[in-house]
DNA sequence: CCCTGTCTGTGCGTTGACGCACATACAGGA
DNA sequence: TCCTGTATGTGCGTCAACGCACAGACAGGG
């Protein structure tokens, strides 16, 4: 099988990199690699998860769809966390949707062998344990930004997020989409995106869009994004 | 010392009261329980935490406070869980505060002794990563709320929240303080508080709120309240 | 080449929450 | 009893975001 894992491909997932050598040893052979399109559902809300994902070039959103359609993003993961974390956690499920927020490469592995190698114990089972941690102050901020900030700032924290987990400047992704992410209208990020353009941070046409200044978006972000990123490095650097 | 856990007592944590005799056995002489003040600050942003809590009356408020001092509450605690799981998660600290929002008492351990009970796996820590668990979709909803609902909603929500959590109908919080919790402004919880004690649902008088009527505030607060809840009964019940 | 569907831009009235200012009401101590 | 600090109520102008409607603008297929 062609798709069957090597380190170097393993170590492009941050987690998977992190780990000691005879538990990737253990692990690879349960890695499948596989391609996912934008838009696919990796899980849907309340469904027994059966494979937990370990991104590569992909970024994963969690989604929460509230019952008349409208949706917000809790959280985003890419290179740097796995998607399925309810699996070793002992919920199986969780109330939200995963969602591919841009194409790319995953690892895969069944849920039981996951349970399996986080019995264990050992250095994966404490990365798991302090990636989750890492997620829960993604989510809290999110909270936070929601609560406090406005659309303007939202969307360079939002972006700066993508931009740490995307193997290019280039992110394919039509306004409309983030204003789902966002849980805002879509022209709300239509004027937020063109005072960017404008700016020189980025540009964009038709869902292709481009990061040119990073420096500028940090400026246009609330300390919400750095908070995210210092507690990232600190608990997985 | 009079202030040791007795088997009655620490089972009024319903964490404590999930755990094996065993484990409980060898939990109870390390468990001091404490009375907690309005308003005192149990762990500082960043700060180390030292101990780790069992609430059982008290109500413990998770809030990130921004650089410009305004703050929003991102989970709430009370005896359905525990304070500190950084503590067991690995990271040693988080960028909140934990403050009391209702006073009363609650058990406490020593950082230490709580990594070694973890680290013996068993129902204690099965029951950890399972309340974690819930803890995020608390936080999760919470970033959907704020996000998605007006503040008649989230008042109805968080006081719901704190029904669940409370010993009595009796609630001893001024509208300021609720204000902090929620991120929003005084006045804006004057308005929503206004409009429940009309209909009858609660009745207050400077910063002694009583919960009149538990079925309306349901009918007021959005969806987030009863997914938290259905979750933490799947997960803990 | 045109046609159609999708993506982005823009205007306009509405609304929920904000910030500020200040009035009122109550509690507890001097 | 009065005084003072705190808690709550209210009005008013402002603003960010909303909902809706519709106008370009571009891409890809027939």
């Amino acid at each position: 099988m062609t798709n069957l894992a090597t380190k170097k491909e393993a170590v492009q997932n941050h987690l998977l990199g992190g780990v000691k050598a005879d538990e990737l040893d253990r692990l690879l052979p349960n890695l499948q690699l596989i391609t996912l399109p934008l838009g696919k559902v990796l899980y849907e809300s309340g469904e027994k998860m059966d494979y937990i994902y370990f991104p590569t070039t992909a970024i994963i959103s969690l989604l929460y769809i509230m019952e008349n359609g409208s949706s917000a993003e809790i959280g985003v993961v890419g290179n740097d966390g796995m998607v399925g974390i309810a699996i070793f956690m002992g919920g199986d499920t969780t109330p939200n949707r995963a969602v591919v927020q841009s194409a790319g490469k995953t690892f895969k592995m069944k849920a039981e062998l996951m349970k399996d190698e986080f019995t264990r114990g050992g250095r994966f089972h404490y990365l798991c344990l302090r990636y989750t941690q890492a997620l829960i102050t993604q989510i809290s901020q999110t909270a936070v930004c929601n609560r406090l900030h406005s659309v303007d700032q939202q969307l360079c924290r939002w972006l700066l997020l993508s931009h740490d987990r995307l193997p290019s400047d280039r992110l394919i992704m039509t306004q409309d989409l983030i204003s789902n992410m966002l849980g805002v209208r879509r022209e709300g990020i239509t004027h937020a995106a063109k005072r960017l353009q404008q700016a020189g941070y980025i540009s964009y046409v038709r869902g292709d869009m481009t990061i040119l200044n990073r420096k500028g978006l940090e400026g246009g972000a609330c300390e919400c994004y750095q908070v995210v990123r210092t507690e990232y490095d600190r608990l997985l650097g």
